[in-house]
DNA sequence: ACATATCGGACACGATTTGTCCTATATCGG
DNA sequence: CCGATATAGGACAAATCGTGTCCGATATGT
């Protein structure tokens, strides 16, 4: 698993749509700029995220994207996954042609136990709890990253 | 991070190597037969395999491969990361040049501490750990996976 | 010397990712 | 109803990556 450039993109579109949730629909142009996400790509990723029931859609004129849950309904795992596929850190896990021994193999075990950590972490983090975190240390959201410049360090884990 | 097929061939051959320890080099060809492995591929493998110190390699008339160290002394983070290149799941992480703001984001912090949460728990894990927690449920170790046919086995699912 | 076996570079091929472009369609405001 | 606006959605393109093969060069044991 591979958090994709589309990935990040949706991390980021609904981030910004989790900012002021009372807000409605935000045009899809003013996303893309802010967030610094080509526009067009951006309405590929929405309709998937449409589709997965995270964001709804107004076409037409003053158009343009919104949650469709809370801020707090909706965890980092539903939006990966969401644009990304399901997370298989190994593809024995997932295609079952590859693999016959699955049940009794200790690497699948091992594998089969680091996915459903990393899942199980994702899934417990909503976008409404980034944007607490993220306002409580800097006042400002991520998936600017791009976009906001000048404030370069040396980043580590943790 | 995915596992790719390379790290996964990585995985069986040393898991192969470290069956019977006092064993000495064992050839390629024998290896990529048993295990399933295109056997010019593996040597590709190998090769990274012993740039990384994982494994000795023989060239020559009854050459081959052979563990660099103690089946206890490798993890499996290692064997992956030497094939497939350090885990980030997040290029954010990664690429320096992509976000500026890593210290202070948020979606940052998560994607750090999944990263560390999943290279603990792979680091945790040696070879050795791997053949006899194998040997003691079914006697036989995976990355056979492919190779052996006819013994699937149902149930006992995690 | 000869047979054996790996090295290591070149190359092929398909899949995936990341976009862009264009036409159709939906919606708002007057 | 009309026209401006904005997204839908398919086609297409380019770059990258993963997987694998081929082949001459090189190293080693008998």
């Amino acid at each position: 698993m591979r958090l994709t450039r589309s990935g990040d993109y949706a991390v980021r579109c609904l981030l910004y749509l989790a900012l002021d949730p009372g807000r409605g629909v935000v045009a899809r142009k003013e996303i893309a700029e802010v967030m610094n996400i080509p526009a067009q790509y951006l309405g590929k990723v929405a309709q998937t995220l449409a589709k997965a029931g995270l964001i709804g859609i107004r076409q037409g004129a003053r158009g343009g994207y919104e949650l469709a849950r809370t801020a707090g309904e909706i965890s980092l795992l539903q939006v990966v996954e969401a644009v990304d596929g399901e997370i298989f850190l190994n593809d024995c896990l997932h295609q079952l042609d590859i693999c016959e021994r699955r049940p009794v193999c200790a690497v699948h075990r091992v594998w089969g136990r680091a996915r459903k950590q990393l899942r199980d972490m994702l899934g417990g983090i909503s976008l409404a709890a980034l944007v607490e975190e993220e306002s409580r240390t800097a006042g400002k959201v991520c998936g600017e990253c791009p976009a906001t410049r000048g404030q370069t360090l040396e980043g580590k884990g943790e």
